[in-house]
DNA sequence: GAAAATATTCAAACCGCTTTGGATGCGGCA
DNA sequence: TGCCGCATCCAAAGCGGTTTGAATATTTTC
C-alpha cells in the first residue's frame, strides 16, 4: 500500500493525502479524518526511503563506536548511553543509526556519513583531549554533540559532561579527610579528556593539602576488571602500599576489590575505595548502603540529555549547548579512615 | 557534488556515470577510469536516500534494543554482539539501525520497520521460550535471524546459539564429580529461552545421577550483580546451604562472589562456583587460571556469525541456517571438591 | 447578487539515483 | 556495398513520497 494507492482508493489527490496525514492545515477537517481512518485501516505507513529523499531530511542519529584494533574492548558504557539516548530517539520519530568502526577509519566514517546523507545529526562518543573529530563534524557541518567534551578544542560546539575535575577533587578530598595520604588512582587511558579532567581533579586536591604521592601510584589504562586487578596486585606489595585507591570505573573497582581480598585485607576498613560509577543497570551500586563510594552520574541520563540537545539542533536550534553535569558523591562501605588514624583513634 | 553535476563535468549522462561507478559492464574501460578518477577527485559519493528509494534496498539492518518497563536493565552482553556483527556490517558496506523500544511496543516496531522499509532484515534479541516475534516476521517477510531460538516455536528459520543445555549439564557434571550434592542455579528469567534450556540442562544432569535439590535452590532473575549476591547470601543462610554455585552470567557471578566473601568463606575451596562466560571485552574470565570456572562462548563471535547468516538470506540464500555452537567448559580458580569430600579425603 | 476573500483540492515538478529500452558508431562478413 | 552484431552511450521512466503553483468550491462582504 503505498501513497497513490492509498489516494486512489479514497478519490482524492496524493497532494491531498499527504498533507491529510502530515497534518497541514489546508486540508478540510472531514476529509482528514477519512484519509486517517483509511490510512489506519490499510495500515498504510509512508515508504521512509521516499520519504527521506523526498525531504532530505532522515528522520536518523547516528553513533559511531570505534573499536580499537589493539584495545579490544567495547566501551561498557555505552549499551546504558544507548538506551537512554533511544528513549528520546523513538519518542521523537527519529532512529539511531550505528556504526562499528576500527578507529583508524573513524574520519572516513563521520566524512562518509555526511555526504552520503544518512543521518541528521552525530552524537560523538569518547572524546580525547585534542580530539581532531570535532573540528572535522564542525567543518563538515553535521549537527552534532559531544558525551564529554576536549580540552584543547577550542571554538563553541554542543557538549554534556560529568564535572569529573571536580568529582575527583571531591572524592581525593574525602580520602584525605579521613587520614589517608597514599592515595592511588586507577585512571582510564589518559589521552581521554575524561581520564585528564580526572586525574588532574585528582591531582589538584592533592597539591592543595600539600600531599604528594609516588608516580606509579598514578596509572592509567583501560578500565577493565583485569586492569584493576593487576594494578592493586601491584601497588598492594610496593613497599609503601597505598591505603586507598581512587578508581574511574565500577568495572576496574570489581578487580580492586578481588586484590584486596586475596591479599587478606578487607575493603573499606584496611583499604578504602572510591570509584566512579556511571549508574550501569547491571551493576547498581546502590542498597541501604552502597558497596562503593562513590561519585555517581547516570550514563544513561547523559544519553537522554545528549539526545534531546542534538534533536533541538538538528530542529535548527542555534545556540550550542554546553552542560556539567554534577556528580553526586555517596557514601558506601568502601571507604573508612586511614588505618594510621583508626590506630590512633584507638590507642587514643 | 550530485550525480547530475558530475556527469556534467564529466560530459558524460547520468547512466554512464552510474554505470562506471557501479561496475556494469557496457562502459569502456577507458571511460570508466576516468570517471572513477573523477568521482574520487571531488569525493562524489551518491546520496544514499536516492540510491535507497531506486533500489528498493537499505544496505542496512535492524536490531531492536527491547527496554522493558518492570526490568530496568539493558542486555549487558548487547555492546559485545553488536561490535561483533557491525564488523561485518562495515565491511560489507551495511549500517546498523537500532531501535530502542518498551518492550510493549516490540510488535510494532517490527511491523513498522518492514512496512517504512528502513531495513533490509532484522536481528532478532532475547528469544522468549515461546515467541511470538518470530511467526510475526515470518508472516512480514523480512529476512531474519535469531540470536538463540525459541524452543516452542515451530518451522524453520535462521538462528545461532550456544548449546546451553549441554554446556549447564557439564557444568553440573563437573560439580557432582568434584562432590558436590547440593548445588544451587542462579538462573536468568524463565521466560527466556537460554535460562529454560540452562535449567533444564542443569536439572537433567543431577536427575541422572539420581540426585535432588530443593526448589529453593533453583532461582531466575534478571542477571545483576546484585541478583547474585541477594541470592546468594540468601542460599548461604539456609539451614542446609549449597556447597556450589551454577551462575548463568559473570555479572551475577560477581555479586555470588561478594557474598561468599562476606560470609566469610572462600570461593574454590569452601564454596564452589561456575558461570557462564559470554566473554564480555571489559571481563575477561583468562590469565593463566582464570578467576572462574566457566563455560564459555564468546558473544562477539556470535554477533559475527549472526550478521553473515542474515546477509546472505538477505542476499537470497534460501535455506535457513541452524547453528549450535559448543561452549568450552575452562577450569578456573572458583570450583573444588566439595568440603564433605574434601574432609574425606583428609582424614582418610 | 456580484466581487472579493477564503477554503479546499489537484496536476505536475522535484528529490537523486537506477534501469529499461533504445540510439549511435564501428568493424566484420557475405 | 549493405547488413549484422557488438560495444558504447544516452534519454527517459521509474522509485514513492513532498511541495509549489494553480484551479475550483465555498463563504464572506457590500
Amino acid at each position: 500500500m503505498n501513497l497513490k494507492q492509498l489516494s486512489m482508493h479514497l478519490g482524492l489527490s496524493p497532494t491531498t493525502v499527504s498533507r491529510a496525514l502530515n497534518g497541514y492545515p489546508e486540508v478540510n477537517e472531514r476529509t482528514r479524518l477519512r484519509v486517517q481512518q483509511a490510512a489506519d485501516q490499510l495500515s498504510y505507513r509512508p515508504n521512509s526511503r521516499a520519504t527521506r529523499l523526498a525531504t532530505g531530511r532522515t528522520m536518523s542519529i547516528g553513533h559511531i563506536l570505534p573499536l580499537s584494533s589493539e584495545h579490544e574492548m567495547v566501551n561498557p558504557v555505552f549499551s546504558d548511553f544507548i538506551a537512554g539516548a533511544g528513549e528520546i530517539y523513538s519518542a521523537a520519530g527519529y532512529d539511531l543509526s550505528l556504526s562499528v568502526v576500527q578507529d583508524e577509519a573513524e574520519t572516513e566514517a563521520y566524512r562518509s556519513l555526511a555526504a552520503k546523507g544518512i543521518v541528521d545529526g552525530v552524537v560523538l562518543h569518547g572524546p580525547r583531549v585534542k580530539d581532531p573529530r570535532i573540528e572535522l563534524l564542525q567543518e563538515l557541518g553535521i549537527p552534532f554533540v559531544v558525551h564529554g567534551r576536549s580540552s584543547e578544542v577550542r571554538g563553541t560546539y554542543n557538549w554534556i559532561d560529568v564535572n569529573n575535575r571536580r568529582a575527583f577533587y571531591r572524592a581525593t578530598e574525602l580520602l584525605l579527610d579521613l587520614g589517608h595520604r597514599r592515595i592511588a588512582l586507577l585512571n582510564g587511558l589518559l589521552d581521554m579528556d575524561f581520564a585528564f579532567r580526572r586525574r588532574t581533579g585528582f591531582l589538584e586536591a592533592l597539591t592543595d593539602r600539600g600531599v604528594t604521592v609516588p608516580g606509579s601510584h598514578v596509572t592509567s589504562g583501560e578500565m577493565t576488571e583485569n586492569y584493576g586487578y593487576a594494578n592493586a596486585c601491584r601497588l598492594l606489595n610496593e613497599p609503601e602500599p597505598p591505603t586507598a585507591f581512587v578508581v574511574s570505573s565500577i568495572i576496574s573497582a570489581i578487580g580492586v576489590r578481588r586484590a584486596i581480598h586475596e591479599a587478606g585485607l578487607v575493603m573499606g576498613r584496611d583499604l578504602s575505595v572510591i570509584v566512579h560509577d556511571d549508574d550501569l543497570s547491571y551493576f547498581r551500586n546502590d542498597g541501604d548502603v552502597p558497596i562503593f563510594t562513590a561519585t555517581r552520574s547516570s550514563v544513561r541520563e547523559a544519553g537522554r540529555q545528549c539526545a534531546s540537545i542534538l534533536l533541538d539542533t538538528v530542529a535548527g536550534e542555534r545556540a550550542p549547548v554546553q552542560r556539567l553535569l554534577e556528580a553526586e558523591l555517596t557514601l558506601g562501605q568502601s571507604t573508612g579512615p586511614a588505618p594510621a588514624m583508626r590506630d590512633f583513634m584507638s590507642n587514643g
